[in-house]
DNA sequence: CTTAAATACTTTGTGTACAAACAATAATGT
DNA sequence: ACATTATTGTTTGTACACAAAGTATTTAAG
């Protein structure tokens, strides 16, 4: 076990556990989930989170923001700031509540309609044709291990007790 | 299995391809180390992608900007930007070469280098303990499928040549 | 040697993305 | 009735993150 001595590894260094390369990956992913989100905005004046707002709307008639955030996991200020710039081009509009005059309910206009009818897709098709010539099983690991990966660490107070259900696993400490 | 039929299906509808579940688990996944970045600055001072910009510096003193760019999958202009903030703090040095007047050398200083010694983790040490809390082949199999996210998602323009070496699936049109 | 092209970095402008503070309203408690 | 608390949404301030344009410098071409 003579792995991590070794002669100074100012941090993280050669040794350099997976989790590195993990993140490295996902960086990578990360950007090119960014670097598609621009290209969306130039060729349809849609961002990736603003179709993703202008899905959720056009799903739920009248959803409330702080719904919107949770549904596609975004704080309420972002969702606010989103809905700003698609209020402003006409695509969505707000509703206060009369009931309940601290809800807005959120409405598609027909412009916003029409811009999602020849919308792209929130990834990039050269990705979604990949993923779906894929076998059914490849597509089932690889989401569970995304969700994985997302359940390990979110609540990162929450301690793991979801994730033991595979089993107690005693630990095989193979080296 | 009447779960998803409902009325219109509008656009992307309750077939919803699994790629949009992943996309879900992406989000969340981005929006946790997001927080984790948040929450590092607060307690030490330096967010995840300042943090990484630092450990380039270290590890490779009167490294280019260029370099640091391509290392950690970012913009220059981002990383020009991390710099300035890292720079005004007084935990890196910019030093313009003097051969190639383009060029500039980052070096950390001695303040830098006290804040990384205590520095944490760029991934939630809850993620990191569970991570290395799983079998090899669990870590091998979670990084090896990351990367295939990746490689299926950058190079937008490059044809899936290297994907096809599992074999030609003939695309499976079931329904 | 002068112009053109390439390189390295910065600036500008836009869009996320969050916490914290705020405002307005609603629900609850006393 | 009045005060406290909770909920919903917005504002403010900061930090990414990028493309495109701009600056300075180097290299290449003619």
């Amino acid at each position: 076990m003579n792995k991590a001595e070794s002669v100074k590894l100012p941090f993280t260094q050669a040794n350099t556990n997976k989790y590195a390369e993990l993140l490295v990956s996902l960086r990578r992913v990360i950007r090119a989930i960014d670097l598609h989100s621009k290209r969306l905005e130039k060729e349809t004046g849609l961002t990736g989170p603003q179709l993703m707002v202008m899905q959720e709307v056009v799903q739920h008639d009248n959803i409330m923001v702080k719904l919107i955030a949770e549904n596609i996991n975004l704080s309420p200020a972002t969702v606010t700031s989103i809905l700003d710039r698609l209020e402003k081009r006409g695509l969505v509009l707000r509703e206060r509540s009369t009931t309940d005059k601290r809800k807005v309910g959120l409405h598609v206009t027909q412009q916003g309609l029409d811009i999602l009818e020849s919308a792209p897709k929130p990834l990039q098709e050269h990705f979604i044709n990949r993923f779906e010539a894929l076998e059914q099983w490849e597509q089932t690991q690889m989401l569970s291990t995304m969700q994985r990966i997302a359940s390990m660490m979110d609540a990162d107070d929450i301690d793991a007790s979801p994730l033991l259900e595979v089993g107690l696993i005693q630990k095989t400490a193979e080296s």
